[in-house]
DNA sequence: CATGAATGAGTATTCATTCAT
DNA sequence: TATGAATGAATACTCATTCAT
C-alpha cells in the first residue's frame, strides 16, 4: 500500500522483507523480554533464539532500550484494536461497555506476557518515560467519555461525573489484570468480566439497603470532581 | 539490663541501638529503593546518605536483597495494621468497608513510594518470590470474607459469592493505587475513597434503567463460581 | 578455507588468529600469575599488559581460575615434552635417566615462573583440585617404571622396588627445584644434575664402608613395599 | 617457673597467663591457616573456634600476617628439635643421619599442617620474606656440614663436597615431604626413611654396574663446586 | 547486508583493623 | 583487659554497543 508503484527505484523487496524481519524480532523480543525480564534479557541471547547475529538485531532497532519500548508499544496497539473489536460487536451502548471489558480481558488472559510487559516497563523506565499503556488509556478517554456522556443523558446511567466512571471502571480493570496474572488467577475471562460488570452495574447493596439508604436518582453524593 | 546474662567483659550489645540502627536502615532505604529503582540502588549511595560505612549496612542485612524485601515487608506491615485501624474505626460493617478503603488509599497517598516498592519488588524478583502484597492481602482474605458473609445474612448486601466482592474491590483497589501513582492523580483520598464505594455499593445504571433490566433481589445473574 | 561450510555472510571466525590470541594471553598469564601470585594478579592489570580489553580475555577463558589453570596445565605439557625430549636425545638407559635429570632441571632454570606457577596452584585450589604437577607424573609413572625394571633385568640396578627409585628420584627432582627457586640457587642445570645423578647411582658411602657393611648385591635391605 | 620471683612488682602472674593464652591461639592459628589457606583463614572464624573476641587476638599478635608468621616460626622450631632428638638418639655418626631422617618425615607425618604452612608461607609471603624452612635449614648447615666432613676424613663416606652431599639430602627430605602431603601417601615414616636412606647411602647401580663404570673412591667425578 | 570480535563501565560484598565502652 | 561495632579498600565479571570484515 505504502509503494504502489510497480517499478520504484532501489531495492523495493527488501522492504516487505525488512518489516517482515522486523515483526519477527518484535514477536520474540515481547516473550524474551517477558520471561527474563528487562535487566536481565540479553540481546546476544535473544540473538540466538531467532538464530541471527546480534548486530542484525541492532540494524533493526538501535537500543535495547528503543526494542524493548517498541515492543510494549506493539501491544498496546493490538490491546486498542482487541477492545475496539469488543466494543463494534454490540449495538447498544451497554452491551458495547461489556464487550470492551471482556475484549481488555481475554487480551491478557491469552497474551500473559503482556502484564509482565507493563511491569518492566514501569519498572525500569519509571523517570524517562510515561507509561505506555497511560499514553493509549488517555487517548482513548475523551471518546469512551463521550459515549459514557450518552447513556447519562439517555437516562440508562446515573448522572455520576464520566471521569469517575471511566476511572473506576478503567482501574477496576488495570487492577484485575495485574492480580490475575500476579497470584496465576485461572479464570474464564468473560465469567470474570460478567462478575465485574453484575457489580458495577449493580452495586453489592440489597434493595432493601438501598432503600433504607434513599438512594436518589439523580445524584446519590455530592459530585466532588466536577470542577 | 533486659539480660541479666554472665558475660564477661568487654563492649555490651545493646539491643535497642541496634534495634533502632535498624529502623534508621530501613526507612532510608525505603525511600532509596523507591527513588532509584532496585537495580540502580547501589548500597554505596545509600550509605552515604545514612553517614555510615556500607560494612555497617551489612552488619544490619546480609545482602542487598534481603534489605530490599524486609523494606517491603515493613511498608505491608504498616499498610495492614493502617487498614485495620481504618477498619476499627467505625461500628456499623458498611462504615467499616468505607474505613479501610480510605485507610487504604490514604495510606498509599501518604507512602508515594509504597506504590514504588511494589512494583520494582514484582520486576526484581518476578521468578524469586510470590509478591509480598499478595502474601498479605490472601493472609487477610478469610477474616474479610466473613465480616462481608455477615453482612449478606444480614440482607443489607446482595447474595453474590463472598469472594467475587472480595476480588473486585480488592483489585479496584490496587489498580487505583497504581493508576495514582503512575499518573500522578493528586485527588484526596477521602473524595476518591467515596467516588469508588458510591459506585461499588450502588453501581452505575439509573433506577429506570435497573427496573427495565428487570433485576431479581437474591441473584442478578446466576452464579457461576460458588461450587 | 579450512571449513567449506555454508556460512552466510558476515565476519568469519578465523581459527588460527583465535588459537594465536589464546596463547598470547597463556604467555603472558603465565608470568603475570607467577610475578604477583594467584590473588593478586587481577584481570584488569593483565588486560593492560596485553593491550586489549578486559573483555577480551574472557571471551577466551571463562574465569580468572579457568585462565590460570589453564596456564599451569600448559606448562606442565611442555614440562613433559622437555623431559621426553631429554630421554630421546640419548640410547642408554642409564644415559636416558641423566638426560632426564638434566632436561627437567632445565626446564625450571629457564622457566622460572613454572616452580612459582605450581605452588600458586597448591596453595590457592588446595582443596578443589589434585595438583596438576602430580597429574601428569602419574600418567608417566608406569612408562617410566617399565624402564627401571628393564635395567634391573639387564643386572644393571639394583634389584629395588621401582617404585622405590621412581620416588627417591622424582622427590629429589621436586625438592631440587623448589629449594632452587626458593633460595635463588644459581648452578648450571646440568652441574647439577650430574651431582645429584652421582649420588643417586653411586650413594654416598665409601667403599671401604660399604664392604664393612657387607652389602648384598641383590637385595640390601629386606623390601618393605613388594606387597 | 619462668619468674622465679616471689613477689615481683606489678603483675607477675598475667604475664604466665599471657603465654598461655598466647600458645593456645598459635596452636589453634595452625590449624586453622592450614586447612583454610592463608587468605581464606578469616580472624573473626578464628576467634570464635577459640570462643574470644576479635579483639582478643589483635592484644596478642598485631596483625594477621605477624600472627600467621609466628606460627609457622613456632612450627620450624619444632622440627628442629625432633631432629635434634633423632639425632641425639644415636652414637654412630652415620647412624645420627638416619636419625634425623626419620624424626623429619616422622614430624611431618604427625603434623600435616606443618607442610601445609610451608606452601601457604611462600605463596602469601614471597616477595615479603625469605621462607622461614630455608632461615632454619640455612642455621643449621654449618653445623650439619662438620658433621659429613668427619665423615669424610674418616673414610665412610665418599669424598664428595660437603654441600653437595647436604643439598641432595636436603632437596630429597623437602620434595619427599610435599609430594607425601600433596599426593596422600601413607607410609611409615620409618620404613620411608629407611628406602630412602638405602637409595642414598648405596646409590641405584647394581655391583657389577659399579664396576663397569670403573668407579673411583675418592672422586667419582670431578668436583665442580668447591670454588 | 550480516556478523561477531572487541571493549570497558559499573557494583555487591568481604574482612583486617581500629577503638569506644 | 576484653569485646565487637564500625569502617572502606579492593576486584571479578557482564553485556550493550561498535565496527572491521
Amino acid at each position: 500500500m505504502e509503494s504502489v508503484s510497480k517499478r520504484g527505484p532501489g531495492r523495493p523487496v527488501n522492504v516487505a522483507i525488512r518489516l517482515r524481519r522486523q515483526e519477527e524480532i518484535l514477536d520474540a523480543a515481547a516473550k524474551f523480554f517477558a520471561s527474563r525480564g528487562y535487566p536481565e534479557a540479553n540481546i546476544q541471547e535473544l540473538a540466538d533464539l531467532l538464530q541471527v547475529g546480534k548486530g542484525t538485531i541492532y540494524r533493526y532497532f538501535p537500543s535495547k532500550e528503543n526494542l524493548f519500548l517498541a515492543t510494549v508499544d506493539r501491544m498496546m496497539r493490538k490491546l486498542t484494536e482487541a477492545i475496539d473489536a469488543g466494543i463494534d460487536a454490540a449495538d447498544d451502548p451497554v452491551e458495547q461497555l461489556g464487550g470492551a471489558i471482556r475484549a481488555y480481558l481475554r487480551f491478557f488472559a491469552e497474551h500473559p506476557e503482556a502484564t509482565e510487559l507493563l511491569i518492566q516497563e514501569r519498572a525500569n523506565f519509571k523517570d524517562r518515560k510515561q507509561p505506555t499503556y497511560f499514553v493509549y488509556r488517555e487517548a482513548n478517554t475523551l471518546r469512551r467519555q463521550a459515549r459514557v456522556r450518552e447513556l447519562i443523558q439517555a437516562g440508562r446511567l446515573r448522572d455520576i461525573p464520566v471521569e469517575r466512571i471511566g476511572d473506576v471502571i478503567g482501574d477496576l480493570l488495570y487492577g484485575t489484570m495485574f492480580t490475575n496474572y500476579f497470584v496465576g488467577r485461572e479464570r474464564l475471562p468473560d465469567d470474570q468480566a460478567a462478575d465485574l460488570l453484575d457489580i458495577v452495574l449493580y452495586g453489592v447493596l440489597s434493595e432493601s439497603e438501598r432503600r433504607a439508604r434513599g438512594v436518589k436518582e439523580q445524584d446519590v453524593r455530592p459530585n466532588s470532581d466536577h470542577g
